[in-house]
DNA sequence: ACCGAGAATGTAAACGGTTACATCGGCAAT
DNA sequence: ATTGCCGATGTAACCGTTTACATTCTCGGT
């Protein structure tokens, strides 16, 4: 058991009280007094009660994540970008990863209460009604890559639809005409943006527009790998494949060299999301960024300005845009003679 | 702010006790009354708030994770281990990034009290001592891939030593005489056994040894990449290199290919961990496997059952074996004439 | 010597639950 | 009718803090 402050406040000879006005600093102490205690509480090595302050001042300094996976290195990039603005602020952080559970995810709301002080949630599929109806109102809340229906919540998101539409378009100045996409899960919002670009730019370039041209997948690198097979034994071979997520860009790579498909002289190929990584393949993929870390520091930016604003503030959509990083993996970018490509 | 249990109390004309009760399935309730209070509590949107229930029974279903950095994909498979038998447990994460400030450490650390019911610490440079300075006795601590000078913490590690013993062994099988190793920061203890495996290799199997085979890095894919130009700049250029991690190897093959050097005709190239995406490089990144997330999972398992004993189980040291994983990056295995490698 | 104003400190009521213990009925056994 | 027991419920103490308010000290000004 660890010391109380009662502990402290009996063996320096002065009341609770004093000693809680030492450790916050508030109200005036002689520093006679304040030395003791201090002194008192290193050797006691007494150390605030984290449950105890939190019930009395009705804030916990923690807020939470809440995302649907762990996979991959876009969820990785987004946590650090997330904690490292938490951990400035002095807050800490509490992640949820919700399998998709119905009864679980309601749960894992509930359990939030009095445990933190506000919530990022990145789950594509979460509706919002399931969250007013779990949460107490008063709870900040802030939608990453959620669907907004018009919704009275906070948000942040990826331009999917910009992005996927400016990809095509510059797939399409290359020469290419007969494009595939390899899609996300359809209950996936980002992934139904995505989609959504692409057909747009599609259909307004006049590409040829198929369905045998529009593979499914889930945003994973063995997803990407089975569309790249499917790439491979189709007739009729697309000229560019424009993955919607890296990982499924580097899978689908995986698989084009796998059957002696070169790329980019065969085959182009683009992902989106520019994950780190993304530079270090062979050839560098040519993707959509979207500075993810950015991307979660800014989520928790206004998350952490909603708390201090008692969630008595303004409601926001925001959308951020995104860069085309063209690399070698689409042509265009030609390998010089000493084997650096030009970017 | 939410419904308390005594509004829901009045409400339903009973007293807080028996609405706790039923809150816990604790003790006697008329099913009448029962069904009275969840009704109620429904109607009023009723959660027992957390901090409020840890200050009395003393658990917060809480576990902490303390970890150096956020960066790449073993830190996203270690944590999804982590998460997925908390989860399981009905526990919560707290993750905790230290960027190896001496003061915020402390501070992280004392934090704690209060908030967790245990640790798990995956700081590979701090000290026991600085631990039991500033976490009360009680808590339940486990160190994962740290230093454990003899210390009366639970650990687990991974076999750092002899996957890099095995792995230099396999390239010296390969007909391997002059060696490159990649390494990782000097304070890291995985980077310090990982080398020592190395040199201990390098004697017994009377290899190349020389002081520019041992190339500086720090575990990052950039670090990786600015070792493998050095190496292609180098006189007397290694036959094969062995980058201590993945990233670092990812990195490496980048630089080398962009040199217009083949992998693993002209080189051979070697990472350790494994990380996913290690398969589906090109060529296939020879690794030594660590199982990641079953790492993660085993180090939470080992927790969650310190936690259930109160801490007063017996301390134990744990190594998990590694597995050498041959793929196509250093040559042994080869290219079908369909494309695919004989693994 | 006395007064009044701050400064320094103490007292006790919250915060929202859990739980040991007390109370109260009702019913079967005597 | 009395007893004893048990199921259902209530009462109140407690967990470790913060903080409004009360109290006591200290001192300079008269």
């Amino acid at each position: 058991m660890s010391a109380t402050i009662k502990e402290v406040a009996r063996e320096a000879e002065v009341s609770v009280a004093t000693v809680s006005r030492v450790f916050n600093d508030k109200g005036p102490v002689r520093s006679e007094t304040r030395r003791r205690i201090l002194e008192v509480a290193e050797r006691l090595r007494y150390t605030p009660h984290g449950a105890a302050r939190s019930l009395i001042t009705n804030e916990t300094h923690t807020v939470s994540v809440l995302l649907p996976d762990l996979h991959g290195e876009f969820f990785s990039e987004v946590m650090r970008g997330i904690d490292s603005t938490a951990h400035g602020s002095g807050y800490h952080l509490l992640v949820a990863s919700s399998h998709n559970d119905r009864a679980e995810i309601k749960a894992l709301l509930r359990a939030m209460r009095g445990r933190v002080d506000g919530l990022i949630v990145m789950s594509p599929d979460i509706d919002a009604h399931t969250l007013e109806a779990n949460l107490p109102e008063t709870l900040p809340i802030l939608l990453l890559n959620c669907l907004v229906d018009g919704t009275s919540f906070d948000s942040i998101n990826v331009d999917n639809h910009g992005g996927a539409l400016a990809m095509v378009r510059h797939l399409a100045g290359l020469g290419h005409r007969r494009i595939a996409l390899v899609k996300g899960a359809a209950e996936n919002y980002d992934a139904r943006e995505r989609l959504r670009g692409y057909r747009d730019a599609v259909a307004s370039l006049g590409l040829d527009a198929a369905p045998e041209l529009e593979i499914d997948g889930d945003f994973s690198e063995e997803a990407g790998y089975r569309a790249g097979r499917h790439i491979v034994a189709m007739g009729g071979r697309p000229t560019a494949v424009f993955a919607t997520n890296d990982a499924m860009a580097i899978g689908c790579l995986y698989a084009l060299r796998e059957a002696g498909i070169r790329v980019p002289e065969d085959v182009a190929l683009a992902g989106f999301d520019d994950i780190p990584i993304a530079r270090y393949m062979t050839p560098p993929l040519t993707s959509v960024s979207v500075s993810i870390a950015k991307l979660g520091a800014r989520a928790m930016e206004r998350l952490l300005s909603s708390v201090k604003a008692r969630n008595a503030h303004q409601r926001r959509h925001e959308t951020l845009p995104t860069e085309l990083v063209v690399r070698g993996s689409c042509g265009g970018a030609v390998q010089r003679s000493d084997g650096s490509w030009n970017l």
